[in-house]
RNA sequence: GGCCCGGUGGUCAAGAGGCCUAAGACACCGCCCUUUCACGGCGGUAACACGAGUUCGAAUCUCGUCCGGGUCACCA
């Protein structure tokens, strides 16, 4: 044995695998010519956040339209920041939003696919395997300091200006020897095991980002731990044995990792393996006092996906939303297709925006009530009821009590051809539909300033004695605009307007004032649906305690 | 500070040297339609960060300045 091989036995005693044994336990994928495979890689450490959301759904839909595979994998190598349940929470929040996951973690416990396992934790042989061979090869070697004297050499290097890091002559166990570093492991002395770069830093490497396009950068000189004490492998390293075992043909991720980027790839030569292709995705941003930041899940509720099921948007709603940031071209290829899954989308990584899009609530808003509006009544009955149950009770009883009559309230200007477009959010439900419910009905009956009590009062005594609830539209306006002349206001909207003078209001007016009593709002749907929905009794119950209420 | 990346209306963005008198969407405003509010239709306000170059011609190419973001761990 020469002497980096007896070094790769006194500090891996217990790896007796080589790495051809792991080449050929994950053979190459057998996929059509194209395929794309692509991954998330979340770390457990906190609910879903908005970010993972949205690059899962830009790996996603890569390997979709490439009939490649999309698949998760749990780095938990920090088992400091670990949190338990971490990985349901995930995955969960994932399949909540109907990302689909071909292979790894399907759920908070199960995994599936043939290159496994699919957490970082299970996986220190394979990673201590190629850093095993590395260390044989001399291209890795111990490092012994400790964090007081790396912080030493730090603080040293900022007083001489010089580039901060553990590289060249700064690199102190560089080449340690075998006697040295057995000498101190028999002492009891913990290390790390680096990379010995073989970098300049004078030199570019350079590489095409698939989002960015061509970027270049200095070679990495650092020579960066690849294992920690502990035996697991930093991410660095394991993202470059389980990107190239797993067979990863694009790594897509966020953008704070470009950095790192020389690094990975040299790790990938030294190791023999090809690079996958990067793509580094912005950030989605947030206005904080007039300056963009990053969206955080500390500062920002929504950055944690756990808002927006919260809220009540329907997930359908966001993932269009974040398709809309992702590709500047979904908008109108949705108004092409508003009835086809976004999957179907055309999707190119070349199209991505590569400055940070800021966080748009209002323009969430607005593609939820494009999207709900042309739910039928059925379907928001199922989706608001599945959420009232989840976050609010008392609106789920109400709900349900009475199905069919629910199912009615949603059906107002909804099963039409023209929806309307209103709520955009489940928890809006509540308050926007509450005149229909009786347990919710606070009526405020609060005329304009046009109209004055008395006619009011006179309008609504004498709707009450013609009210048929059996009129169709025209026929129930025909009846406000009967009435009007015998009150001072005028039948047409036109004639008032002709003459303004001459009348206290027109037709449209007393609606207003039909509206406001039966229903304590200015604004509503159509007030004859709702009044047919509402029933006969109830609507003359309402005008009764409006008329004594004026 | 070093190294990267970016900078087109309030927001998201189209834009690859002449098609730019700079698209579209959201938001906002006005008008029309209209039983209210919406919807829909029509119209409007509003942008190439700045300065030098290159060129017959620059939002587009180059350089500089400024501004913003990311990153410099035994975190991912």
């Amino acid at each position: 044995m020469n002497s980096n091989e007896l070094m790769a036995e006194l500090l891996l005693p217990n790896i007796t695998k080589t790495t051809d044994y792991y080449e050929n336990l994950y053979p190459a994928r057998n996929l059509p010519e194209g395929a794309r495979v692509t991954r998330i890689a979340p770390s457990p450490t906190g609910y879903l956040h908005l970010g993972t959301l949205f690059a899962a759904l830009v790996n996603r839909i890569t390997a979709t339209s490439t009939n490649g595979i999309f698949y998760t994998r749990i780095e938990d190598t920090d088992k400091k920041r670990e949190i338990e349940g971490g990985i349901e929470d995930i995955i969960d929040g994932l399949n909540r939003f109907g990302i689909t996951i071909d292979e790894g973690f399907v759920s908070g416990t199960e995994q599936k696919g043939e290159y496994g396992p699919y957490q970082q934790s299970q996986r220190a042989e394979i990673y201590q395997t190629y850093v095993k061979e590395l260390i044989r090869q001399g291209l890795a070697y111990p490092c012994f300091c400790t964090a007081e004297e790396l912080e030493a050499v730090r603080t040293e290097q900022e007083a001489q200006k010089v580039r901060t890091g553990y590289h060249g002559k700064w690199a102190k166990h560089r080449d340690i020897s075998y006697e040295e570093a057995k000498a101190l492991i028999d002492e009891g002395k913990p290390f790390v095991v680096r990379l010995k770069s073989n970098g300049n830093e004078e030199n570019k490497i350079i590489f095409e980002d698939t989002i960015k396009g061509k970027i270049e950068m200095p070679e990495n000189d650092e020579d960066f731990v690849l294992l920690k004490s502990d035996g697991i492998p930093t991410y660095h390293f394991a993202h470059a044995v389980d990107d190239h075992l797993m067979h990863t043909t694009h790594v897509l991720r966020g953008d704070e990792w470009i950095s790192s980027v020389p690094k990975h790839i040299q790790l990938f030569k030294i190791l023999g393996f090809k690079p996958p292709k990067y793509g580094h995705i912005s950030p989605i941003m947030k206005l904080d006092n007039g300056a963009k930041r990053k969206i955080s899940k500390r500062k920002d509720p929504e950055a944690a996906v756990h808002f927006f099921a919260e809220q009540g948007y329907d997930s359908e709603c966001v993932i269009d939303y974040l398709m809309t940031v992702a590709a500047s071209d979904f908008e109108d290829w949705r108004r092409a297709n508003p009835d086809t899954s976004y999957k179907a989308f055309k999707f190119n990584l070349k199209k991505m925006s590569v400055s940070g899009a800021l966080f748009d609530e209002v323009k969430l808003t607005d593609v939820s009530k494009n999207r709900v509006s042309k739910l039928s009544s059925g379907e928001v009955y199922d989706k608001i009821t599945a959420w009232a149950k989840e976050f609010d009770g008392e609106f789920y009883e109400i709900l349900t009590k009475n199905p069919e009559y629910t199912k009615s309230v949603f059906a107002i200007d909804r099963d039409v051809p023209k929806p309307r477009k209103d709520i955009a959010k489940w928890s809006e439900a509540k308050e926007y539909f509450s005149y229909m419910f009786g347990e919710l009905y606070t009526p405020n009956f609060t005329l304009p300033e046009n109209i004055n009590t008395e006619d009011a009062k006179d309008f609504l005594n004498a709707y009450k004695d013609v009210y048929d609830d059996k009129d169709d539209r025209q026929q129930w306006f025909d009846r406000i605009k009967a009435i009007a002349p015998t009150i001072g206001f005028a039948s047409e909207t036109k004639q008032y307007k002709a003459e303004p003078e001459s009348y206290k209001g027109h037709a449209g007016d007393l609606s207003t004032v039909l509206r406001i009593g039966v229903t304590g709002r200015r604004n509503t749907p159509d007030l004859c649906s709702i009044m047919q929905v509402l029933g006969r009794d109830e609507c003359i119950k309402r005008i009764d305690t409006a008329i004594n209420s004026l």
